[in-house]
DNA sequence: TATGAATGAGAATTCATTCAT
DNA sequence: GATGAATGAATTCTCATTCAT
């Protein structure tokens, strides 16, 4: 009966938030943004619908919440990188983007319908186009050290790649011969 | 005196049909299918809400109006491939991907959402796999000419380097390289 | 060539409105009044939608031309009345109930759904009591003649009992035991 | 501070409800099924169109909401026959039906027109069917127990006649003489 | 912090009716 | 007389958001 430490309170906060997120990402991701209600990500997450309402002040923010989770995660693995040869960068950024569409679909989906359709704020928008930039900036950085003829180029070139793979993954579903299209990808790459 | 003809009549509703097409191909690809109300559309086009219904009688059917007019447009080209050989086609292909994203990238924008999104129909989902497995067969076509070591692969492989290109531009719109990528593309292939 | 001669036309003009009441009364039977468009009623009487127009100035007159249309028949139908005894009278009576509930079921649902619903402009409301109260006269006087106690109520009781059968038959259709019924109506006023 | 108690909650629902229910009862036997809207049936209840909604999935729900309201009510009508005679039990049954018919119009209307209109679901129309039967069962355990010569017949005669008696009524409201047919109809049976 | 009843704006859709031809 | 394209108001229904408790 004693009132929670705010401690205790701090790690509740934060604990349902994350559950919020995490049951929002996938209801957009399944249904998309417009056709996913807060009513129905609520019922979801178990909570209220008011509840919602006090971890993100309106759907958009919900939003833009997925997204930094999103990004954060994506921070997270950059440390993996970390004093390999870059060719084993490369060759680790192609494992890691096959293992993320295989594994995680639906955040695949969600960050590309994101990048895609202008409903979404002006904001979000361009946290989008710097995530882009920075990850093709990496690639460039590799390819730089693998003295290809043209790094920048080459890094979107390498971006289009795996990108169209998710896209064609997305759109086929199992019928897309992911594991095939590593492989490819691998050997073109001389990785 | 006398009722319209059959022909005035005809010419009217082709031209009409044609205009709400175009106006919702725009709206959709701005908007997103669920956020571009039928509301919007009928005024963008000038026209009444009622009128759309007359034409097209859900907000479903006037999607797949709009797909079917694509695909239409996209069978006239292919008359261009005829008597090539197999590098000009392949060439003709980078060609027209670009093309299309510079003149009507709305176009793009939309069937690239169309692909992904999770609100569409499956009935329209299946007509949009379809779509893309006979541009798979067709780079297929082309490199076993070209006598690459695995044909399916490789289509897959271009197909995806293309829509990859399509998906970065439509995501960073004038920054994207659009120009130098064609380049880079068409000397990856010897092109 | 010639043009039709006057005569030529009011017939054709009467044809078509007969052929539309006909094609609305069924409709509205069958789908009630609110739920039976115009362009429904216009396309199964396969004529146009302006056309009906022309014959009934709104839904609600189309409306007063069934109900003037069944009022004519039952006037035609009293004269087969003339000259029988007062028990053939109530004999016919319930035969023609029963036969008009066999043959015409919708026509029955339309006058009995028109009865109840207020729905109905006063107007129409008026008719139908008027019609009802001439009804009861017409068994007054039989039951008169009969010398029953009290005509009057006989003759609300007597149309209140064929009035319920018309609604049970309404309601259950098939189930109804019609047949039945009207062997013990007609025993139960000795006919 | 702290969340209504779920008492509250119930008790505001059951409220709120209950008041839905009668508004669109009285609105759906005024102006019919098709022709109560709900906007006119919220406004009528001062609430707003939304929150029947909240309590109601559908219009046809709140139809069926109704029904049962109605169905519920009649059954604790039920427990007044235990241990009467039998020729009670059917004066009963007139008694109840006259008073119902004075005091509650409506809802018999309702009733009626519902065991008419087209416009209901099949899902409602057996409910409607099936309570139709079982009254006919009630009335014809009456006349065996009565040892009238054909039970089953005689029940549908009597559920007719007080059928028909309210659909006069109905049509003719105040100028219908209730009380004088009541009268008739228990001497017609002996009660 | 937590609930879910309540709101109101807006979406899809239908339909009686008009009118240029 | 005849057509059906066009209109716009009304209808059913959804949903983000607020708020009393």
């Amino acid at each position: 009966m004693s009132p929670r430490t705010s401690q205790q309170n701090e790690a509740q906060r934060a604990q349902t938030r994350k559950l919020i997120l995490e049951v929002a990402l996938q209801a957009f991701a399944e249904k998309g943004y417009a056709s996913a209600s807060m009513s129905y990500i609520a019922k979801e997450a178990g909570i209220s619908k008011g509840l919602s309402y006090h971890y993100f002040k309106n759907k958009e923010d919900l939003l833009i919440g997925i997204f930094e989770m999103l990004a954060g995660m994506a921070d997270g693995l950059e440390s993996a990188w970390e004093g390999k040869r870059p060719a084993e960068k490369l060759a680790l950024a192609v494992e890691m983007t096959f293992n993320i569409l295989q594994e995680q679909p639906q955040m695949v989906r969600f960050m590309t319908a994101l990048a895609i359709q202008p409903e979404v704020t002006d904001n979000l928008k361009q946290h989008i186009e710097a995530q882009k930039l920075i990850n093709i900036k990496v690639y460039q950085e590799i390819f730089k050290e693998l003295e290809y003829a043209n790094p920048e180029l080459e890094a979107y070139a390498f971006g289009a790649l795996l990108d169209g793979v998710a896209l064609g993954c997305l759109a086929l579903g199992a019928d897309y011969p992911l594991d095939k299209m590593k492989q490819i990808i691998l050997s073109k790459y001389h990785l």
